[in-house]
DNA sequence: TGCCAGGCCCTCTTTAGGGCCTT
């Protein structure tokens, strides 16, 4: 994988972004010729209160974001770190919400596309206990990377599950797993992605 | 007051329902 790729993930206060319901923490990994050359991570304060419940998921509190930086500096700083770096997340459908509403509170939209890695390994690891991060992690034997349901620490183990499914593409079906590829992987009804992998050129 | 997502995927399906996955 020698293209460089941006693999996100956000913790927030629920599961809807809007008005009450915003992104506390980022955490951003890039990736290029199958390593990590580069991180970025920020708790960020958007003004609203983390519940109870949040707050024994991810550990991150009220407290530690009243002193975090504003989340228009840390959204703005985000968006310059990736650029048009093609994007990876676990559950992208999740983490683009958020990075797009985010984002379009500063007036910026996004210019490029997500892979998924949970789309992903649902095809290419189907044998899989479950297709949760934690569990795929422990599963394919992948490197711990910190507390679970932190932003970078779940970034990372995103980065090294996208890196296996790369090396699973390539050493079993023979194709290289370019970002575009990915991305219409992740389309392919589960029924038919053989097909689709047998009949993708090396 | 009470409500509270949504896209994907499977099946006891397609005029539907329920589990998964993210916080």
């Amino acid at each position: 994988m020698k293209q460089r790729l941006a693999v996100i993930d956000f913790e927030t206060t629920g599961i809807t972004p809007g008005p009450g319901c915003r992104a506390t923490e980022i955490g951003i990994v890039l990736l290029e010729g199958g390593q990590i050359v580069d991180r970025y991570q920020s708790l960020m304060n958007a003004g609203v209160r983390v519940p109870a419940m949040i707050e024994q998921l991810t550990g991150i509190s009220n407290a530690m974001l009243r002193s975090a930086p504003p989340v228009a500096q840390v959204m703005r700083e985000a968006a310059d770190f990736v650029g048009s770096t093609p994007l990876v997340a676990h559950n992208a459908s999740f983490d683009s919400k958020f990075w797009d509403y985010e984002l379009a509170q500063l007036g910026r939209s996004r210019p490029q596309a997500f892979a998924c890695t949970l789309l992903l390994s649902r095809r290419l690891l189907p044998q899989a206990p479950d297709h949760k991060l934690g569990t795929l992690t422990r599963w394919a034997g992948l490197p711990a990377t910190g507390r679970a349901h932190r932003a970078l620490a779940d970034a990372e183990m995103a980065a090294n599950l996208l890196l296996h499914l790369g090396s699973t593409l390539r050493q079993r079906h023979g194709i290289a797993p370019a970002h575009e590829l990915l991305c219409k992987l992740q389309k392919v009804p589960a029924a038919k992605v053989a097909q689709f992998l047998s009949a993708t050129p090396a």
